[in-house]
DNA sequence: CAATAAACTTAGACAAGGCTAAAAATACAC
DNA sequence: GTGTATTTTTAGCCTTGTCTAAGTTTATTG
């Protein structure tokens, strides 16, 4: 049972939006994440009840199914591996990445991937720290919290970014802030949550509540 | 102006047709190279001419215009570098690349291909020893000629096969015949226009005129 | 040069995805 | 609990790309 390129954003969109394949889900919260219309994802959602990979009652949201999940994963294992491949041996910026994974993750052949991932040497993240699921959708997140949820004087290293998007990523790079930097938090200003910061020990940064919100570290 | 995953596909058919975007091409043999049917090419010609990269009147045949041509090439050149990737870089055998090349080259990202280009070291051939156009359009074909069309005597190196399906190529690394071989026609059989070969001068090979046909190799 | 034959195009239908506008169901508020 | 607001679905239409069946046009050939 193979999926199209829309069903298969569908799913990974639902996917996300139910924390990992757990909760339910609102026909508005994956019209916005997929920019499109309410009525479209109705009709969608029909196909993909179908499908067997959600369940769905018209009305009552959405949720996914098991053999949906594993649909998902791999999409997102293939999205997130063709990331590695790009920074790595085609020297992208990792803000460059996203727009061709999303053409790439929908690319069919299993050998391909199965090489592709042989090739890269078995990567466990992709160049935003986020996890990749093995061939069976297995995969582990490393526990991290964002830089807004700890208290003054927490410390870590940067392992992953919330926010994917390009103007975040560029001005992730213009500040020197990348994944693998110490981090630790020297002040934070209560009137609007920003943070002062000291990086890798040596240098201060200061970033606003919505960056370090986006800026997820492990604690030490 | 951008094409769809199927004009890209029609126009590089025709272009392909057409040898190499000169004469004109019929709306039968287009059918039959993408297994399709002829009213679906009719109305895909169409579409096309409006788009100006074919010349197109109903009933006449079909000629592919420069910017036609122009935009063929650029499938024509991403088709090959995957190709070359898959070989090179993830160990595919030459007979698994095309239907997956037939995927990845329709994906848009001008980056992307420059990028493999420089990562596969600027190929100038593919592994069916096909050459691969530059940014430009611009590429060579070394003089080739097929087997079945030189006397006996005849000797040179394999330089490309006329048929990249998978149980030809099989057939060819079954019998060990392969590009970079030296090849040399030692009798012809007239009565069914069969070869026997001698191989880097050092073993003896029966070929039907079915293969020699696609077999190409450079005069020495 | 007429009469088939072959090649090609049009007509009409369908499936996938999408949209707008309108209706129905559910949620929230008083 | 009744009434309004919000969410979701349906109805109807559009575009792309495909198909079959039915015309047209061009080629062939006696
Ligand atoms: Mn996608
Ligand atoms: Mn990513
Ligand atoms: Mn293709
Ligand atoms: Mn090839």
């Amino acid at each position: 049972m193979d999926l199209s390129f829309a069903e298969e954003n569908y799913l990974k969109a639902i996917y996300h939006l139910s924390q990992d394949g757990t909760t339910t889900v609102s026909t508005n919260g994956i019209a916005e994440m997929l920019n499109t219309k309410a009525a479209s994802v109705s009709d969608m959602l029909k196909k993909l009840g179908q499908k067997s990979v959600i369940d769905y009652q018209r009305y009552q949201g959405v949720r996914i199914t098991e053999s949906g999940r594993k649909a998902a994963l791999m999409v997102i294992r293939k999205h997130r591996l063709w990331e590695v491949f790009l920074v790595e041996k085609l020297k992208f910026n990792w803000d460059e990445v996203h727009e061709v994974a999303e053409q790439l993750e929908h690319i069919k052949s299993p050998l391909l991937i199965k090489r592709l991932d042989e090739f890269l040497g078995y990567p466990k993240v992709d160049p935003h720290g986020d996890p990749i699921p093995d061939e069976h959708g297995e995969f582990v997140t490393k526990p991290r919290v964002a830089l807004s949820e700890l208290p003054v004087h927490s410390a870590g290293t940067m392992v992953a970014v919330d926010d994917s998007s390009p103007v975040f990523l560029q001005y992730l790079d213009k500040v020197g802030l990348n994944i693998g930097a110490k981090v630790e938090i020297t002040e934070r200003i209560e009137f609007d949550g920003s943070l002062e910061l000291r990086i890798d020990d040596e240098r201060q940064l200061f970033i606003s509540e919505q960056v370090a919100v986006n800026v997820m570290i492990t604690e030490l």
